[in-house]
RNA sequence: GCCGGGGUGGCGGAAUUGGUAGACGCGGUAGCCUUAGAAGCUAUUAGGGGUAACCCUGUGGAGGUUCAAGUCCUCUCCCCGGCACCA
């Protein structure tokens, strides 16, 4: 028997395997399919390192098992071969990078070729091809038509060293992922897809996938969808309002005016005007109230003189009530005066009223043919239909509608009646206050917001300028911040900084209070509104910096703890009291004072606790409880804790649940001697006790006390829900319910934010798929024609970066300018080119139909091979390739092109190999590992199977060479087994050999499937060192071993196979199945344990009977050592496992 | 800080999901074979005690539940990965 050769069985495996096409993908479709794919790799200079096939093998080893398994397999390759890598590695050594990548896809695929691998070649892709691109530009443009494609100008993340822009999940911290760099903040034209649009169905969808808990985290971390209100605080300015708009208010006829008149102001008290009059002027604003003539009899020729002397400009507001407004109405019309606004309120009157003085809307407005030159109108119709009947009031408010429409394009309607006390669309047309719009999770602490805070960049900081009375100051900050870099600005452990707008307020709209505003950095200008609320009480942040600037902490939350040894009981009523806890410390020894509770509260420890009675301060009640519960006198209070705290528990002996307000103390003694007596009835309650301060924690038993404890420890924040106060009337609420309650209440809305941010897609480089955009003057950004698809990158001298915010592409007029498709005039080819992402985007849809120059996928195709059944890669792609990809594929689904709603169905993650030295392999560090050095040495197999066996293949492991023997010595067994093949022999002689390779079948199909290969292979190599010990070992068996281990090691596997008689290959034979009767074993090991430790095993059948185990056991000398003299008190039988007497 | 995954011999790692802890492999030790080495083969290899039969201890640490805990619960320490002033 010769030699185990790798070298030559492997070189003649693979060519016979090429020529014969064995791995080429069938499609039959009655047969299920199965879809294993490899994240395809960049084509680097450095070739692969022994690291990189481990995923390969992998999947090598799934699709091979699947493909014995029955299945149709796809299990193709191909080239992520656009973007930095191979563009920087181009400029380094000076070759094109379509050359350089041509040579490295080579390379990679030479080194390929040499482990063994059933890709079918055939529908290999890369992605720098025309064909391929062609596709990557045809998705951005359909989602350019759809509107998710878009030009932006915004900062965007710029590395000064790639000189390119990046999108967020390109960057490490504030780092380029590629070359570790800072980014820098830099205003550019990009383009930008619409990710956020699906940050929702992305969210949703990743519920239902099979991929690692971990990388689902990751995903919804990085899309970080926080549910909370969107909620206004006016901003109210100390300085006089400047406003240019003047306001004037015309009033009506009252119905009973003369009666309703206050003779001695002539003004009408009990009407709206005058109200609102206060209000405008409280908030700066102008206003003019004229008594108008003949209140109760009103005429137009009247009017019309007041009007006249009146100051109206086009920066004044005309209000007019009922006839005053259609009076107004007629006069403009009349004078083609210019206005800001006409607001009318209530100017109704049918046109059959009788009364002609209210039916002047309707003479010189709605019926008449006048312009009104006036920026905005709005009519206030009366809602009071029974005072106008129901078809009027509709006839009415659709006619004036229409004629609003008519005359100014423009205006809104609000159906309210003037009788009621709120405006709030009229006053905001009028004061136009600023407003700061906060996001916030917790809208349920709104009572306890004392400031705000607007991050430095916010617009309206501009807008208050004129109001903010330390400007100086306020721009140096901003400057400040402007210098730093995101990182800077955002590191942990940073003392907060910020300043506070001086001469503006911010209006609770929950209590009406005034807060200060600030700018500070810590707050984001691109989440959320870019402002917030701060209720430092309850945020840590806010409490932060509420220290730091000494601002109010007001607490609205009470938190409240279900006391877990002592829980309330459903259907026993809540009682709530009002308590003190007190810590008592021992000025001399620094000792703490508990209580050990005695009776049904045996075991619990506490802090002096009890009940505020009536008519006692807090302080009091402390002083009270301490003196009856320890007899202790002379005590000082020492702090107030700043914090309520509560809990509930039940009450058993009262048969009442309680919720206990806890007001805490810390309290001193100085000399504990000044004692009086404790009576009896305490005594018999609790003892006390005095422990150490780092003790206390851990003694105290209720929850709620251990948290106060720690409060104490901290004094800090408090987060988490708990029950409202200070909140007016919504004191006593639950957090929860309060959230919407009070969003409701101050009129917010309910509010969706994501972390995610959108794609930005435009990189300056020349390496990737140009945009497939012409610039025109008159038309904008204008697709390119598909059937002019795909658009080339062209030649150019230099394709180094130019570092102007410009890629090389801009360079090369005459590919630049070219012809508008939409009007024919001149116009500019899009510069920019895509990221590296654009391509592994889709690419996996590419595999199932790789000729097709028609469509992207047939779409019948895409049906039966869809999704991916198993996707192989590394954790790094987390939150970028796993994100884009999905977000392309829903894409592609929405439009149609695609089936399925998500392209992976399992994802299995790769762990890395490193050096020996525990390091990464790089050749920074000289400790990389070829695979074509293995490969020389030991063989694809033995690489194959010791990369399958090095640990579980998620986890990470460090490459050892001195470990490899061991596969190598596992395969040689292998081989040397042949020898003692007996073919006559079709039975397997031996019953524990045939019943291990059933189980052994069994394990490897398990195993396989689920990605353990490392057992898998542990499991062949039992079987091995089993059938090795045998004299002769029949051919059913060893054939069967064959194909288990054939996905593993296809080369050895393949020439032992051919070599007992095989003519066809083994990759095409059919896996071997397994009977269930014979995985079990016959004979079992039994244990027989004496108070659960082993004292014996014994060799019996495994169907062994409760009855014979417990007979054993008494006949068993081991474990009657044991028993002897002793009770047996009970006996616990485990079928086919042990028997345990316990004694 | 938050989230996720871990911690088992000298090393990589198994453990039927609560039932013999250390499978399989590397390494070590002793022996066989050999002129010698390599390879191979045989035995042994968690730690401690004992001539031995055998006994005790043991899965980062401390408690707990259970007849029985690497596995479940509570607290705690350490390592790896992700996110990180995200309101």
């Amino acid at each position: 028997m010769k030699e185990y050769n790798h070298k030559e069985i492997e070189k003649k495996w693979q060519k016979k395997w090429k020529e014969g096409g064995v791995y080429k993908t069938t499609e039959q479709k009655d047969k299920p399919k199965c879809y294993v794919l490899d994240m395809f790799p960049y084509p680097s200079g450095e070739g692969l390192h022994v690291g990189h096939p481990k995923g390969y093998i992998a999947t090598d080893v799934y699709s091979r098992f699947k493909k014995m398994n029955g299945f149709n397999v796809l299990h193709p390759m191909g080239w992520d071969a656009f973007g930095l890598p191979a563009e920087n590695y181009a400029i380094k050594n000076k070759v094109h990078p379509s050359l350089a990548v041509k040579k490295n896809i080579k390379r990679f695929k030479e080194q390929l070729g040499k482990i063994g691998f059933n890709y079918d070649w055939e529908r290999e892709i890369n992605t720098t091809n025309p064909e391929y691109y062609k596709w990557t530009q045809w998705i951005f443009l359909q989602m350019f038509k759809k509107g998710l494609a878009y030009e932006s100008n915004e900062p965007i993340n710029w590395c000064p060293k790639c000189k390119t822009g990046l999108a967020n999940e390109d960057l490490e911290g504030d780092k380029c992922e590629r070359c570790g760099t800072v980014v820098e903040k830099k205003m550019m034209r990009q383009w930008v897809l619409k990710i956020t649009d699906y940050a929702d169905r992305m969210l949703e969808d990743l519920e239902n996938l099979n991929w690692p808990e971990s990388i689902k985290e990751s995903q919804k971390n990085w899309i970080g969808k926080s549910e909370g209100a969107e909620i206004e605080f006016k901003v109210k300015s100390s300085k006089t309002n400047d406003k240019k708009n003047n306001v004037i208010i015309i009033h009506g006829c009252p119905s009973n005016a003369e009666k309703e008149m206050d003779h001695r102001t002539r003004t009408y008290d009990k009407h709206w005007q005058p109200w609102i009059k206060n209000i405008l002027e409280e908030a700066g604003v102008k206003v003019e109230l004229p008594l108008m003539p003949h209140p109760w009899a009103p005429k137009y020729e009247e009017h019309k003189k007041v009007f006249e002397k009146l100051d109206i400009n086009e920066n004044t507001i005309l209000i007019g009530h009922s006839c005053g407004a259609s009076f107004l109405v007629r006069w403009l019309g009349e004078t083609g005066k210019k206005v800001k606004s006409l607001i009318m309120v209530a100017p109704w009157k049918d046109e059959n009223d009788e009364n002609p003085i209210c039916g002047e809307f309707y003479t010189y407005s709605v019926n008449g043919n006048i312009k009104l030159q006036v920026e905005n109108i709005i009519v206030f119709t009366s809602d009071n239909e029974e005072e106008i009947g129901k078809d009027t009031a509709k006839l009415f408010k659709d006619r004036l509608e229409a004629k609003v429409k008519e005359l100014k394009g423009h205006g809104h309607f609000v159906q309210r009646h003037m009788g009621t006390d709120k405006f709030p669309e009229l006053l905001e047309e009028i004061i136009q206050t600023p407003k700061i719009t906060v996001f916030t999770t917790r809208p349920d602490t709104l009572f306890g917001a004392t400031y705000c805070v607007l991050a430095p960049e916010h617009e309206l900081v501009d807008e208050l300028k004129g109001q903010i009375e330390n400007w100086d100051e306020v721009e140096k900050y901003r400057d400040e911040v402007a210098k730093k870099t995101e990182i800077e600005r955002t590191a942990e452990g940073k003392e907060k900084t910020g300043v506070e707008l001086k001469g503006v307020k911010a209006i609770n709209p929950a209590n009406n209070e005034e807060l200060p505003i600030f700018i500070a950095d810590y707050v984001l200008a691109h989440y959320g509104t870019g402002a917030i609320m701060a209720v430092p009480a309850h945020d840590e942040r806010d409490f932060e910096f509420a220290k730091k600037f000494g601002l109010e902490i007001k607490q609205v939350i009470i938190p409240c703890a279900d006391d877990s040894k002592n829980p309330p009981q459903n259907g026993l009523e809540e009682v709530e009291r009002e308590t003190v806890i007190v810590y008592l410390k021992d000025a001399e020894t620094g000792k703490y004072a508990l209580l050990n509770w005695h009776g049904t509260l045996e075991g619990i420890t506490t802090g002096i606790m009890g009940g505020i009675e009536n008519g006692q301060t807090s302080e009091e009640a402390v002083l009270s409880e301490i003196e009856e519960e320890s007899g202790i006198t002379g005590v000082t209070i020492t702090k107030k804790l700043n914090w309520i705290t509560s809990a509930r528990y039940c009450a058993s002996h009262k048969n009442q649940n309680r919720y206990a307000i806890a007001h805490t103390y810390l309290a001193e003694v100085k000399n504990i001697k000044s004692q009086v007596e404790v009576s009896d009835k305490e005594k018999s309650l609790h003892t006390l006790v005095w422990v150490d301060e780092n003790e206390v924690s851990d003694l105290l038993t209720p929850d709620h006390q251990k948290f106060i404890w720690k409060q104490i420890q901290k004094t800090t924040y408090l987060d988490g829900d708990g029950r409202l106060v200070n909140s007016g009337k919504f004191d006593g609420m639950d957090s929860e319910e309060a959230k919407k309650a009070i969003t409701e209440f101050v009129g917010g809305q309910m509010k969706t934010t994501y972390k995610l941010r959108d794609w930005v897609f435009s990189r300056q480089r020349y390496w990737g798929e140009p945009i497939p955009i012409i610039h025109c003057e008159k038309c904008g950004a204008v697709p390119v024609f598909e059937k002019n698809l795909p658009v080339i990158l062209p030649e150019v001298e230099s394709y180094e970066p130019t570092g102007t915010g410009e890629s090389p592409l801009a360079g090369i007029s005459e590919w630049v300018n070219t012809k508008c498709p939409k009007c024919g005039g001149a116009g500019k080819r899009e510069t920019n080119t895509m990221p590296q992402w654009a391509g592994s985007s889709w690419y996996y849809l590419k595999y199932i139909d790789s000729k097709n120059d028609e469509v992207l996928v047939d779409k019948e195709k895409e049906k039966y091979w869809s999704p991916v059944d198993v996707y192989v890669g590394g954790a790094e792609h987390a939150t970028r390739h796993l994100i884009y990809a999905r977000f392309w594929h829903k894409f592609l689904y929405d439009i149609g092109a695609v089936n399925y709603k998500e392209p992976f169905e399992r994802l299995q993650h790769v762990g890395l190999i490193n050096a020996e030295d525990g390091r990464k392999m790089s050749k920074r560090w000289g400790n990389v590992v070829n695979p074509d050095d293995i490969v020389e040495t030991f063989g694809a197999d033995t690489l194959r199977v010791y990369e399958m066996f090095m640990g579980p293949f998620s986890q990470s492991v460090s490459w050892s060479t001195d470990s490899i023997v061991g596969p190598r010595r596992f395969l040689e067994k292998v081989w040397k087994m042949h020898e003692r093949i007996n073919d006559q022999e079709l039975k397997i002689k031996n019953d524990d050999l045939e019943r291990l390779l059933h189980k052994t079948i069994k394990k490897v199909s398990e195993d396989i499937e689920s990605f353990n290969f490392n057992t898998a292979i542990s499991q062949l190599m039992i079987l091995v060192n089993n059938m090795e010990k045998e004299a002769e070992i029949s051919l059913v068996c060893y054939s069967k071993f064959l194909i288990l281990l054939s996905p593993f090691a296809p080369h050895i596997a393949e020439e032992l196979w051919s070599m007992i008689g095989n003519k066809e290959s083994i990759y095409l034979s059919l896996w071997p199945s397994y009977d269930e009767s014979l995985v079990k074993e016959e004979k079992i090991n039994f244990v027989i344990q004496v108070n659960g430790k082993v004292r014996d095993v014994v060799l019996v059948n495994s169907d062994i009977s409760e009855e014979d185990a417990k007979k054993l056991v008494l006949e068993n000398k081991k474990a009657q050592k044991w028993i002897e003299g002793k009770d047996i008190k009970k006996t616990i039988f485990v079928e086919g496992r042990l028997v345990n007497v316990i004694v």
